[in-house]
RNA sequence: GCCCAGGUGGUGGAAUUGGUAUACACGCACGACUUAAAAUCGUGUCUCUAACGGGAUGCGGGUUCGACUCCCGCCCUGGGCACCA
């Protein structure tokens, strides 16, 4: 008997679809398309791990079987391929990052290459390549066209020592995790889009999207954080200022008993003047600057503050009102960071009595909680967060928090607005390694953007990677390069020194696979009327909010400006869990327990390694890897491997038509004595596959066919001396359910069965409704919830006839006893119940 | 802390979505083959009990003839929290 030896095998197939080239998608519109997408990935240097695959197996598969069907299937790979990694390393190593990025790319597609991947590598992309973020440019200067796209001072956590920008990730409580530096927020002059102009629209249209997963798509819904509420004006006393706040709870306004500004917020700078513990509340601002916002929010942390004093504000609504102008009409004013600048109007009047958080800072500052709303509980103190029938709001005492939202947000001259979370992006990096911004600053004209026909702005080499200490991105060091002519003025110009960051490139690199040639425009109106949107979608879920969100708003943008024609780029969207090292943790350089691919595919096969990450688990569910586990997946190969040498042993001189899958007479009854069982069994199987594949449920596809791979096993010989336990035809079938998940070794099985074709170019098999049923069932037989017998019975067993034959059985007898029958519950074809 | 998932044998997990809990696989034990080992094949493998039976799906309660599944309250683990990719 030959051995499977799955290095030779893989090689060769390998090789053969390449040079037959089975997998190019074609622009054949007759055909109905199909677009299957995994997220791109990052090409860092350490190469691929196992886990990375799991998602592109499935992919795979799910492409494969598309193909199978008679679909035109688009299943394209490429790299997103910014990123600061790849720009530390030319720090480090003085190596230009589009080298170190080229390599990178090489390694990751010769890794990719081993796997058995059906991509059509003629349509790969680079976010790199200029012939790429040309696009991505030009899209940016779209938005900035159309108002989306502005400058504004942002703040930026600065190290003061490494004299540059840092994300939150490379903090550590606050403090540089390079040098221990303590870190700032530097405002810096950054590029903004107006993400919040699309918040409604990207709330909303998630309904659009029924087969995403309900998970993602409730992050996202939290993640826009709409809340409907009031703006409403508080006057400083004695002053010409205001402070506006947004509340959702303007029903409370009377509760109002102090306001508290963020300490960023602009008013406290500006009423220096007037604040007589200036030092005090400039040291709180200092410090709340060191804590991260989630430090900020965290319930559990004692709340802080500081007092304004010698200001007040007047509440709106209690002054307001003839004869209630009780002692609460003045409040004080505080500083407090669990007021978020970035939120709201950054202010809040805050009402103790209603709200958890205000009440627990007012108990700490021995402020007044003043009850508008009835509770039930009329515990002293005891705050009440849900809505009401207002007390102690003068006129407006007996109203529902619905009409007094309304009535007194009136009544102070507020206005009812709809706040979101979702804030707008900011857009731009003080960093090399990223598309330029197609910008230039003009001192008559402002920022110009550049015209579109010298797209792209090529991204310069420079000589020093390192941070300029300035906190510019290190373009700004090439005066050549910076010093232009303003395109609108022919004045002196200069450009712009800051590049988009990592995300921009992947929020729109799906629609360049539809048209990856395509120099002329973004993409060819018909190929995006052909192929949009993507089918089907599948990748981290670590990208549920900002990714998924980036995407959809530039997607809505390329709609509204008549690029595209759909507003929504992802049909399906499915989530894949990490695959974690066996120890648990996730997989990386540091704790050094990464599994390389390479070494599997070398011990096991590639075919091996497909099956078992698809059988480890729930596709979605994250888990650790273990090499024993992948034994059981090559052990099933081998079975396969096995059944296949007694076929061609025996079983090629019946030469054969070409089966017809729907014809039942394929799986013949002379297979064996119990071929009847083996032909239910194999329909079955196809059955559920299927569904399974359709629902990726991938694990339990793969269990099912090692069933019945088992029952081909079990199955006894038709006559003594011949070894076949399955006809030939059964079994090419049995191969075509498999070929999406083990390409190779059912490629070759194909191939030595006599087949000239390949087996990734023959139609899914159809199974037959009628035989993939059971026509008998065992059926469970309770009494008040117990199992205590089982009969069995025919298919289409009426439950009056059921019903006969559990009461005559001797067992249930025994249990009902002198007992009465209550009620019998019946559930078709599993379980019969009596309740006693 | 907030948002989103998840918790089932020694291990990864299955369970037609309220209907026989533990499919499939790994591991382990015993047996067959072998001079021997590996590989392969076969048998067994949640737990208590001599048995009849009983108990188990993170913990505590509830709804139901019936709960891994639904509801309430806890505990633990993972992902995200806006400059990681």
């Amino acid at each position: 008997m030959k051995k499977y030896d799955h290095k030779k095998i893989e090689k060769k197939w390998a090789k053969d679809w390449e040079e037959k080239g089975i997998y190019k998608t074609s622009e054949d519109s007759d055909k109905e398309k199909f677009y299957i997408l995994d997220m791109f990935p990052y090409p860092s240097g350490a190469g691929l791990h196992v886990g990375h695959p799991k998602g592109y197996i499935a992919t795979d598969i799910f492409a494969r079987v598309k193909r199978m069907k008679g679909f035109n299937v688009l299943h394209p790979m490429g790299w997103d391929a910014f990123g600061l990694p790849a720009e530390n390393f030319a720090l480090k190593n003085k190596e230009h990052p589009r080298t170190s990025t080229e390599k990178n790319i090489a390694t990751f597609k010769e890794q990719l290459g081993k796997l058995g991947f059906s991509y059509d590598w003629d349509r790969e992309i680079n976010t790199t390549d200029p012939k790429f973020y040309k696009w991505t440019q030009w899209a940016f200067i779209q938005m900035f066209k159309k108002g989306l796209a502005y400058e504004s001072y942002e703040p930026i956590n600065w190290c003061p020592s490494c004299k540059t920008g840092l994300a939150n990730e490379d903090l550590e409580n606050g403090r540089c995790e390079r040098c221990d530096s303590e870190i700032e927020k530097k405002p810096m002059r950054q590029w903004v889009l107006k993400i919040t102009d699309y918040a409604e629209r990207l709330l909303q249209d998630l309904d659009k999207l029924p087969n995403w997963d309900k998970s993602i798509k409730e992050m996202q819904r939290n993640w826009i954080g709409k809340s409907e509420g009031a703006r409403i004006k508080f006057q400083i006393k004695d002053l010409e200022k205001e402070i506006e706040v947004f509340t959702t709870r303007p029903d409370t306004l009377f509760g109002a008993t102090y306001m508290v500004l963020s300490p960023e917020h602009k008013l406290v700078e500006e009423l220096k003047d007037q604040i007589k513990n200036w030092e005090e509340v400039e040291k709180y601002q200092k410090e709340s600057q060191k804590k991260s916002e989630i430090d900020r929010l965290d319930l559990t942390k004692e709340k802080t503050g500081v007092q304004l004093k010698g200001i007040s504000a007047i509440n709106p609504a209690v002054v307001r009102s003839e004869g209630f102008r009780a002692n609460n009409e003045e409040i004080p004013i505080f500083i407090a960071d669990y007021v978020l600048s970035s939120y709201g109007t950054g202010a809040i009047m805050a009402v103790p009595a209603h709200d958890e958080r205000d009440n627990e800072f007012a108990i700490k500052y021995n402020l007044p909680i003043t009850q508008v709303i009835s509770s039930q509980t009329d515990e002293e103190n005891k705050v009440y967060t849900g809505d009401g029938e207002l007390v102690n709001s003068a006129q407006f005492d007996g109203l529902s928090s619905e009409e007094a939202k309304q009535k007194i947000t009136e009544f102070v001259g507020g206005k009812l607005t709809t706040n979101y979370r979702l804030q707008d992006w900011v857009f731009s990096r003080q960093r090399y390694w990223g598309e330029p911004i197609p910008i230039i600053h003009c001192e008559k004209c402002g920022a110009v953007p550049i015209p579109e026909e010298e797209l792209p702005i090529e991204l310069p080499d420079v000589k020093n990677y390192e941070p300029t200490g300035t906190g510019e991105s290190p373009l700004a060091g090439i005066d050549e390069w910076v010093n232009t002519a303003c395109p609108k003025c022919g004045g002196e110009g200069k450009r712009e020194t800051n590049t988009m960051p990592q995300w921009a490139g992947s929020s729109w690199y799906y629609l360049r696979y539809i048209d990856p040639k395509n120099d002329k425009e973004l993409i060819s109106k018909d190929k995006d009327k052909y192929w949009s949107p993507v089918d089907f979608y599948v990748g981290g879920a670590e990208h549920a909010t900002r990714h998924l969100i980036y995407a959809r708003f530039w997607h809505k943008f390329l709609f509204d400006i008549g690029v595209l024609n759909y507003d929504e780029p992802f049909e399906r969207l499915q989530h894949v869990g990490l695959i974690l090292a066996e120890d648990g943790r996730k997989m990386s350089k540091r704790w050094g327990n990464v599994i390389n691919p390479d070494e599997i595919v070398e011990i096991f096969g590639a075919d091996s390694m497909r099956v078992y990450e698809m059988f480890m688990g729930p596709f979605s569910q994250s888990g650790s890897w273990s090499t024993n586990g992948l034994v059981g997946a090559r052990r099933f190969l081998e079975k396969i491997w096995k059944i296949s040498e007694n076929l061609t042993k025996t079983s090629l001189q019946s030469k054969e038509v070409r089966p017809n899958i729907s014809d039942r007479k394929c799986f013949r009854k002379e297979d064996s004595k119990s071929g009847e069982d083996l032909i239910r069994e194999l329909h079955k199987t196809i059955k559920k596959v299927e569904e399974d594949i359709e629902e990726f449920k991938l694990n339990t596809a793969v269990s099912s066919m090692m069933k019945l791979v088992n029952v081909i096993e079990e199955n006894p010989k038709p006559s003594v001396g011949q070894k076949k336990n399955i006809s030939k035809e059964s079994f090419e079938v049995f191969l075509k359910i498999l070929a999406p998940f083990a390409p190779h070794i059912t490629e070759e099985i194909w191939n030595q069965l006599g087949h000239t074709n390949s087996i990734h170019l023959e139609e899914w098999p159809k199974y037959d409704a009628k035989l993939a049923k059971d026509d008998t069932y065992m059926i469970a037989i309770q009494v008040n919830g117990k199992i205590r017998s089982e009969v069995e019975i025919k298919a289409g067993t009426s439950e009056k006839d059921l019903e006969k034959v559990v009461l005559a059985d001797e067992k249930i007898q025994k249990w009902i006893g002198e007992n009465k029958v209550k009620k019998t519950i019946y559930v078709e074809n599993k379980l019969f119940s009596i309740v006693i």
